[in-house]
Order: C-alpha cells, then sequence, then structure tokens
RNA sequence: UAAGCAGCACAGACAAUCGCAGCUGCAUGUGCCGAAAGGCCGCAGGUGAGGAAAGUCCGGGCUUCACAGGGCAGUAUGCCGGAUAACGUCCGGUGGAGGUGACUCUAAGACCAGUGCAGCAGAAAAUAACCGCCUGAUUUUUCAGGUAAGGGUGAAAAGGCGGGGUAAGAGCCCACCGCUUCUUUGGUAACAGAGAAGGCUGUGUAAACUCCAUACGAAGCAAGACCGAACAGAAACGAUACAGUUGCCCGCUGUGUUUCGGGUAGGUUGCUUGAGCCUGUUGGUAACGACAGGCCUAGAUAGAUGAUUGUCUGAUACAGAACCCGGCUUACAGUGCUGCUUAUUAU
RNA sequence: UGGGCUAUCGCCAAACGGUAAGGCACCGGACUCUGACUCCGGCAUUUCAAGGUUCGAAUCCUUGUAGCCCAG
C-alpha cells in the first residue's frame, strides 16, 4: 500500500518508539498517537486488536481509516509519525462517524495546516 | 391446499467520481535509489476473495532431512464390493435402529487365545441353594440329601412358551420359535432363502487391556533455492609504515591489501497451467472414467476489493485467499427450481 | 500462517468408569466486655458446551467454544 505524500509504518520498534515518546489524544472511537520523525513524509499505522472483531471486521475498519487519512492527507502537517488504534466500539460504525472522528483527534494534536 | 423428505442453484445488481494491487501492450531517459542482487518513475487496456476463503480434523502433491534389508514399539482404520493420486472421504449393497411414508441414522471384526472389570442392592454377577418345594432321619425344630417351577434385588439372573413327565423338579422328553453345526440354492462378497441334525457347554463389556487384518520414515512454504552490507574464519601477499612481544636485530602477532568459502539484516524466488474449468458425445445403477472442442479465471507480503452519490429492491446472514488440491466438520439472512411422500377436498 | 497445552465452588486445586476429596474465602453458631485466634456446622446440582459408547461418564470417543504458550 502506498499513499501520495505519504508511507505506512511497519516495524515494530516505530510503533514502540511511538508509543513510548509519543503524544495520545482518545475520542469515542479511536486513538490516535503521535510522533516528530526528522522526515520530509508523513508515516501512518493502523493498529485494531482482536478484541474488535474477526478477520472481515478488522480489515472494513483499517480500510475506512485508512480511506478517511487519504482523503484528507493534504491538509496534514508533515514529518510525524501517527499511529491510530481503532477501539471495539469501531466496529459497526459507518465511514462518515471515522472520518469525523480522525479530523477531531487531528484538531486535539493541533497538525492540521492552516 | 397443508405438513414433510431428498437434491440442485444464487449469495445484491447497474451507473458516475476518487483510490489500491498484479498482469498485458506501448513508450523508455547512457533518469533516480542501491555495495550487489535488484527495485522505482509515464500512458492505455483488462483482471482482482468464498460457499464455506473459517476450524485445522483427515488424505495427497511439493520441498528439505534421514534411509542396505527386516522386525519390535507407537498411531490410525475395521460388515461386503467398487471409485480415487490418496483418505477416517464418496458410491452401490448387506445386517441392525427409527419413521404411516418419502426417507434417515449406523466406529457394524474377534469375549471358544489370554488378562481385567461388573460399585450399591441381591442367596448368587459365573465352580449359583437365601426363602421356597420334595424325600429321609429326628420327633417339634433341627439335621442329611434332591431340586432351578415360584419369590424379591438389579442395567443384566443361567434359552422362551405350551404340553408330557416326576416324590418335587429339571431340554429329562416332545411341538413351535430362537441358537449352533452341516448340506444345498441365489449372490463377486457381506449375506439371504430352503432342508437336516444337535438337545443347547454357559451373561455383559474390546469408544477396557488385548488379539487379528490393513496402512503409516520425520518435519513443514517461517519448507527450500539464489544474491548478499555487517560479522566470526581460512589462505596468500608484503620494499617495510605503525603498535605489541625484553633495550636492539631476527622471528612472531595485530593493523593493511587481495582471494576463498560460511552467512545475519535486507532483497529475489518458491507463486500459480492445475489430479484445472466449461460444453458435447460416450462407458458405468452410481461414485467416477474415456474422447473431442473451447478457456486461462487473484497472487498480496504489516498484507491489495474501499469510499461517496444516484436508481431498483424483500437486499439483509455467516464470513476475507496467504504454497496448492481432494474431503470432513462447524456458522449462516433469505430466494428460486426439480422430484417424491402423507393427509384432506374436488373431479 | 504453522505447531502445542489447558478448562472442576468466588480463588488454589484432588479424584481406579460406581456418593465430585481438601485448603483459602464466604455464611451461621460457640468462646470473649469487644475484636482477633481457636472450635463446631453449612456451601459444586449442566465438572467449558453439544452429541455418542456404557447399566452407569468429571474420567472413554467425536465435534465445537474460550483462554494460554512456542516459532518473527
Amino acid at each position: 500500500m502506498s499513499y501520495k505524500f505519504s508511507e505506512s509504518l511497519k516495524r515494530n520498534i516505530d510503533f514502540q518508539s511511538v508509543y513510548k515518546k509519543g503524544k495520545s489524544y482518545a475520542n469515542k472511537y479511536l486513538v490516535m498517537y503521535v510522533l516528530e520523525n526528522r522526515m520530509e513524509k508523513n508515516r501512518l499505522g493502523i493498529s485494531v486488536s482482536k478484541k474488535v472483531g474477526n478477520s472481515i471486521v478488522r480489515h472494513k475498519v483499517t480500510r475506512l481509516i485508512r480511506e478517511s487519512y487519504r482523503l484528507h492527507e493534504n491538509i496534514f502537517n508533515s514529518g510525524l509519525d501517527i499511529v491510530v488504534i481503532a477501539r471495539s466500539s469501531a466496529s459497526s460504525v459507518s465511514y462518515w462517524e471515522i472520518e469525523s472522528a480522525l479530523l477531531h483527534l487531528a484538531k486535539l494534536h493541533h497538525i492540521i495546516k492552516k
């Protein structure tokens, strides 16, 4: 998977460093960790636990988060490692709610361009 | 019309916009990244999850390792015949169980090879005598013997029922049924039918050990193959530069260069043309096979199918390929079709 | 993705196919002026679930569910 301006976060070490050093905000459906990575591009990691549901549900949630990030990729600041974790209440939710939750968390982090 | 039985098919469709991953064709800069292997960048077209992709319960392919040959152990299977690459699967049949029926279910070899177990209750759970019945003795409640018809217990009680017989009884004898053995007929066989004989030597349990027959080497694509920074190692080269080994020389060791082979991170491959799918003819009761023609139909690698809008609608379930096939099991909203059974009504 | 293990009371757990031990906790009582200690009594009703074998299953067989571990 590739994005226009971003990459995906792959290695476990990167995830752990974001969890340890980054800041986090949360709302009803999602949790977001953000850490500056001294690169030009953003790196996005999505994590959906087994508690959320079976493989179909987890895959669906992953796609919704990725799609809502992709459609608003240009308004995010660059040079960030972002990890989005889906909570179990996100299992049966439409695209619009995921999108608004993602943008709400981005505002709390102040990582949206003005 | 109602209630059922068996089998098969489908698993939202269409359009527009944005987006993802392979493939094919065209284009292709002495472009970019990298040590190398290799990767990336443009345009167009077409393709892109299931009936269970699931559980991982069986079997096989494929790969690596082991292996002269055989046996033991271990595990699995277990009526008969067939299908198949193979199977614990499937098909056809036999016996048994259930249902009025269509039909469904069935781990269904051997307790006359041996060992074990059968709690409680009961006289007794396999070398049957507690009560009872009968005979004899004793004479007034006991002893000796005969006896499996009756009693109650238990999941299970010593072939069943009727008659004869007897002191009382008993397959002790007889008829019918059951059982065992033999003969014969049909069937490839399991087995079924018929006839004769034996008087019946004896419970259940092998999803208890076991016996018999058959099968099985082990591990798994994170298998394995190739390229290969780092790093441990070996060899060669050295005018001698530096450091160490005793102050110096020789010698030795390390740093150095080259080569070799091993190989981590990483990358490439394995990877999708296959016991493949569709149509027709044909062999077979069927599972399945043969022939002819046509088709190419996902291949990701932190993991591709999504989002929005509109129209239709009853539109909603269970659910996501990860090396590949054949099965089994489990989950599941509904819709349609075919054949059959039973009941009721009408003709 | 592949391989392996476990499940019994609120917790820790035992159990030859024949009544589901025991400890802690909890509840009631005794002792004490009161509490603790101690003593006595009580506490499993679908042994993770569903089928099967058996006269009889926590135990044997099959299928599932949940949890845990190993291989990066």
